[in-house]
DNA sequence: TTGTAGGCGTTATCAA
DNA sequence: TTGATAACGCCTACAA
């Protein structure tokens, strides 16, 4: 193992000081071209690599963005990710990805480990129990910039990248009442989850303004796992009088559900009209296909990333914009279209 | 913004060195445990977190893991990383993800980047058109462990984590083979990767071993995307000899190859039976359920992360064990099924 | 069991 | 345009 060669080799061996390679190593303006050229050509050559702990130390900064996520082996959040870890790339930012694994306990660890890295910003999306958020505290208190994504928890000083979950649980709902639907049951994930509460919330209203009355009865509160779908197909059939929409608040949930019915002999759409959320893969090979709403995942990674990024840079400042609404709409498939 | 508290603020107050407050807070045995308990409990109080660049520059440690993936956001590749956070968190390592995007220009710089990092070890699985291996000599030279899954390339200093993908290529083709098919068509990724290579030896294998030939045309080299799978299909209906088997390298491909032939009038697995490989969710969603080979994700990223951290603490060398294969397997369901 | 002191590699300030 | 110097916060011989 060699050793590592740092910027006062590099000042010996051309008989500058450190402090002039440190500054041609950085484009520092007051440096002369040539020795500049002359000081990166030898670091090259020597093999140096720019030592980030030292320089860290020195700017208390870390060029990091921490990512605490639910989990991170679902499509939607892969993709979300993805965006992510393009535009920080491009930004020259690494990524530090936790996951919570949808409990709290894990996301206050994941938070601290976070705090203690020094990230430079965060970027979160809350676990399913989720309550207060005192664990962020500390991020707020200490300045550094926290932004919530997908699922939120609202804050002064923090924005939020979502879209607009009730639109979205409006328009879905309002679909299947178009498709002649009167008895509409909604599966869905914790209440305490903006995106839930929020999607429900426009479930009633459409409901409300078609002058059809919301039965508690039909709404399902789950988490959302291919059981959960199984389950609700199971209280669905069970139920005296025969729902004829579904609308699943995710995509894999859906179709599990889709199937357990399909398999007691039930036809989708026209017993049950079904309408899914996510736009995952799996909408479109399920028999008949999903109809959905379409998330735009790698957009929102995106620009919760260059949000983040933007602020840190001075270029934005997240505490002004509290929220940022991405477009999302519904994708018109078989599984709903009971009409045509 | 408050002032960070050093150690040596907790020194100061408590009338100690700042040395034997690090000795307390790092559980240094030669340390009196009331003093250590009175250090800590102060540390809380005064909102104390660690410096980890102080004391990595120093240390010469990051505790941080590198993984460069081809995409984030494949379901097989998102299960890898979630296993390879679980046991990194576990061991208090961080992870710093980077995807390749598929290129292995992205994947140099991300090599790079890590380096620059220093990160403590690294974590690979390449693009599909990495050739050298260049950008990691850095790594072997420096005597940082690098550790290859899935995607593989041999190295003497390295260790691979694998799945026996000739067996499992072999299995699918074999089964294929038993349920009566006698022209099977291998659709692919790049000959280049060891798992596409490997696979389609096993399919070879097979053919010879059960006496039919094996016929260049019917093999088809492609980048595993839905269109390719498209594609695929109608390659097939334009063959002039109907082939009667196909056995696909990803099951994402392979369910969108099965749907343009489903709607041209195939019947799977009566006219054509499919396997696919990864054992991905869909293919309990496509109809009728993919027969695929099972892909042990998780374990994998967990196994991966395990060696690479065990090596690290000493406790296991990398350089010693050459490959560490998993067990997978081939999973029956109807795409297959011509018999019973 | 605790303290002293030097250095890890950078960068920012001040001076030249 | 460049150099000297002092931190940044931590850890670890060595000494006590």
């Amino acid at each position: 193992m060699e050793k590592e060669i740092t910027i006062y080799d590099i000042a010996k061996r051309l008989n500058y000081s450190p402090a002039t390679v440190s500054r041609a190593l950085n484009d520092h303006p007051a440096i002369r071209i040539d020795t500049k050229d002359l000081i990166t050509e030898t670091a090259r050559q020597m093999g140096y690599r720019s030592n980030m702990f030292a320089s860290n130390l020195r700017r208390q900064r870390t060029n990091t963005i921490g990512v605490i996520v639910p989990r991170l082996n679902s499509n939607f959040m892969s993709t979300v990710l993805a965006g992510m870890e393009k535009v920080a790339n491009e930004a020259s930012y690494n990524l530090i990805i936790s996951q919570s694994l949808e409990s709290v306990k894990k996301e206050v660890a994941s938070a601290r480990t976070m705090f203690n890295s020094r990230v430079d910003g965060l970027l979160v999306s809350v676990a399913y129990d989720t309550e207060k958020i005192d664990h962020f505290e500390t991020f707020i208190n200490k300045g550094i910039p926290l932004l919530f994504f997908d699922r939120v928890i609202d804050h002064d000083q923090c924005t939020s990248i979502v879209i607009d979950n009730t639109k979205a649980g409006y328009d879905a709902t309002a679909h299947l009442i178009e498709q002649g639907c009167e008895r509409i049951v909604h599966v869905t994930g914790s209440l305490q989850r903006n995106v839930y509460a929020d999607r429900l919330k426009g479930y009633r209203l459409a409901l409300m303004e078609h002058g059809l009355s919301y039965k508690e009865a039909l709404v399902m509160v789950t988490d959302l796992s291919q059981e959960a779908g199984q389950d609700a197909a199971r209280r669905i059939q069970a139920m005296p009088e025969r729902p004829d929409g579904l609308f699943v608040t995710n995509d894999f949930c859906a179709v599990s559900c889709m199937q357990v019915l399909k398999q007691a002999g039930l036809v989708v759409p026209t017993d049950i009209a079904v309408v899914g959320f996510n736009n995952d893969p799996v909408s479109q090979v399920v028999e008949p296909n999903l109809t959905t709403i379409n998330y735009p995942g790698e957009k929102m990674g995106e620009i919760a990333a260059q949000s983040l990024i933007n602020h840190l840079n001075g270029s934005m400042n997240i505490e002004v914009t509290n929220r940022i609404v991405l477009h999302s709409g519904l994708v018109v498939r078989k599984s709903s279209l009971k009409k045509a």
